[in-house]
DNA sequence: ACCAGCGACTCAAAGGTTTTCATCGAGGAG
DNA sequence: CTCCTCGATGAAAACCTTTGAGTCGCTGGT
């Protein structure tokens, strides 16, 4: 009998070439333990003679699980996309989902209908787990994916309460510190800084770090610092804002790299040379930026690949109901130097 | 009897509660039009009162389709996705995708593992269909691909034949035309371009036409130009190659913006003053470059929002089994004048 | 009065896998 | 030699939806 049947092998198929029942079959593909050899073998060259692969939708049907998590990038101002920071957490996100071979479904929110769509599609069980990218304070998603009986694990703090919520954060108070001291170390007595925008944890983090640094109360601060949104030109502005407010400054602690970039061109205006008449520093060491700026820049280098490659190690724990020893990960930031400061 | 079961409801309870069977409450959610409105009305109110969802896995299971396609960048050099240009296409696709309601699975392939990988994936029927960014010369992904019984549209074209093949490019060659002849009009006399990588089909193009433009014969373009690879850094190089090779040249096309950025600076070490002495124009229209580079860039916009939303109109049509007036698609390019030409 | 035709609906099979439970056979203890 | 245990296996249910075949009650034509 010629079974020349060009559609996909099934179990079936596979279990009768294999001459072993289904059920057998299905215990080889799972690893389980009683089964004997001669099956086993049987059964994994019946497999890939045939070319066999499980029907996923079969499988997640009885197993109740799909074999897919999502990655959601919650962000209101779409444009903040165009931040090669972004393309780096999805590439990292890509490799390490793809190493523990799940897919990766992408979700970009940025109004409110994106949001509805999320928590549908969330809630309707098409993935096992989800990772949430949502700096921004009150943001409505986070309260969302909050309620829904759904693994979740943050990149970084989200705004609210932490309690019980799985995240993993960069070092941020840190590295604003070790930038700091970094400046103070060169000597330079009138530094200011560019946070980011204060409805991120991440930029309030940054902004405590250069505080703390600096022994600074809540006024001292307000003084020496002004928010640059994380944009190019946003750097660019608050830097020019700086200047006017405090001509004699002579280094400045940037809370990324983008912004830097900006505030660079923004001293080149001005007449400052860097880095000898303004030190300055960055955050993130975003290669990509940080090596082409004029002069290259020095600054805290935050490992997203790492980060998400935790923030993947921790949902798989989850959602193998491992206990995960802690929920709520930080991992360490480096001060990288070059020519800048 | 209060069941008060917590389990997500199935198809079994809306039926139940309007009233109707299962397979006619199935009828009202595909839109049958075989039902009565009194039923239809039922089913609808069932549904919204129970929150049901359809059960995404037992109904892939029967229709044979999963509801998801596959993105995939074949690129073996990573970093390359350091270009915001990959940000701005995953973006693009995130959004045409999410409108029709079906699932993005991001795939990045590098290396041959990622390569077997996806293989496996793609043949695996865990998706509907691709979205193929492959731009490189033999790229085995594309024979791979090519093999397998998959509705795919690439971005671009694939090196190697056409035939067949489902596909929306850019007018790279006319964008380039477009280009050098703005640089003409300009009154420029001895214009150069940095081209991309020549194993790249987009790259080819726009060396194409700015070979077209000036009439020139294959000596002629090869004296006239340089490989730049598509990234900044190359971009620079290219451009000192140029200016030592021809020290009098008074214009440059560039075939993309970020290797313009690196050619901007390369013109500003050696001196020349841009537009004065030297006319730059650019490709892509990255906003997010050519507004920020001294002086913002002339460039050649490619609208890569619409040329993903047209491949997932393209892959659609397919989906739906329905014939396409043309199965290649080419995208006008215009010229967008900035400071720099 | 009868039948054909039609619209709305229901029944039940099919789709491919995992998993529980029962069965079977072999080997050891008595 | 019999009984028991235990490991490997197979039969069948369950997961939830779509869809073709069949049912039922009408209408309208003859």
């Amino acid at each position: 009998m010629l079974v020349s049947n060009h559609a996909r092998p099934t179990l079936e198929d596979v279990a009768a070439r294999a001459g072993v029942s289904r059920a057998t079959a299905s215990r080889v593909l799972n690893a389980s333990p009683r089964v004997s050899p001669e099956a086993l073998e049987a059964v994994n060259a019946a497999v890939s003679a045939l070319g066999y692969q499980p029907n996923r939708a079969a499988r997640a049907l009885v197993t109740r699980r799909t074999g897919a998590v999502a990655v959601v990038f919650s962000e209101p101002e779409p444009k903040i996309f165009d931040d090669p920071h972004f393309a780096r957490l999805i590439r990292a996100g890509a490799r390490a989902l793809a190493d523990v071979d799940v897919q990766m479904v992408l979700m970009l929110v940025h109004s409110p209908d994106d949001q509805a769509r999320a928590h549908r599609f969330l809630a309707g069980g098409h993935v096992d787990g989800a990772l949430v990218f949502a700096p921004h304070r009150n943001d409505e998603l986070v309260s969302i994916v909050k309620k829904l009986p759904l693994p979740v694990v943050y990149a970084g703090k989200p705004w609210g309460p932490l309690r019980g919520m799985h995240l993993v954060d960069n070092d941020n108070e840190g590295g604003a510190v070790l930038a700091t001291e970094h400046l103070k170390s060169l000597g330079r007595k009138k530094i200011v800084h560019v946070s980011g925008p204060l409805d991120e944890m991440s930029a309030i983090d940054r902004l405590n770090g250069f505080k703390a640094a600096l022994s600074l109360d809540d006024k001292g601060v307000a003084r020496l610092t002004e928010d640059g949104g994380f944009t190019r030109e946003g750097g660019r502005k608050a830097m020019s804002v700086l200047l006017s407010r405090m001509p004699s400054l002579d280094a400045v602690f940037v809370a990324s790299d983008l912004m830097a970039a900006g505030a660079l061109e923004s001293l080149h205006e001005a007449g400052r040379r860097v880095p000898e008449d303004v030190a300055v520093v960055g955050f993130d060491d975003h290669v990509a930026i940080a090596e082409h700026t004029a002069p290259p820049l020095t600054s805290v280098r935050q490992d997203s690949d790492e980060q998400v490659k935790h923030m993947v190690e921790h949902l798989m724990k989850l959602l193998r109901d491992e206990t995960v020893k802690r929920k709520q990960q930080m991992l360490p930031t480096v001060l990288v130097r070059r020519e800048s400061a």
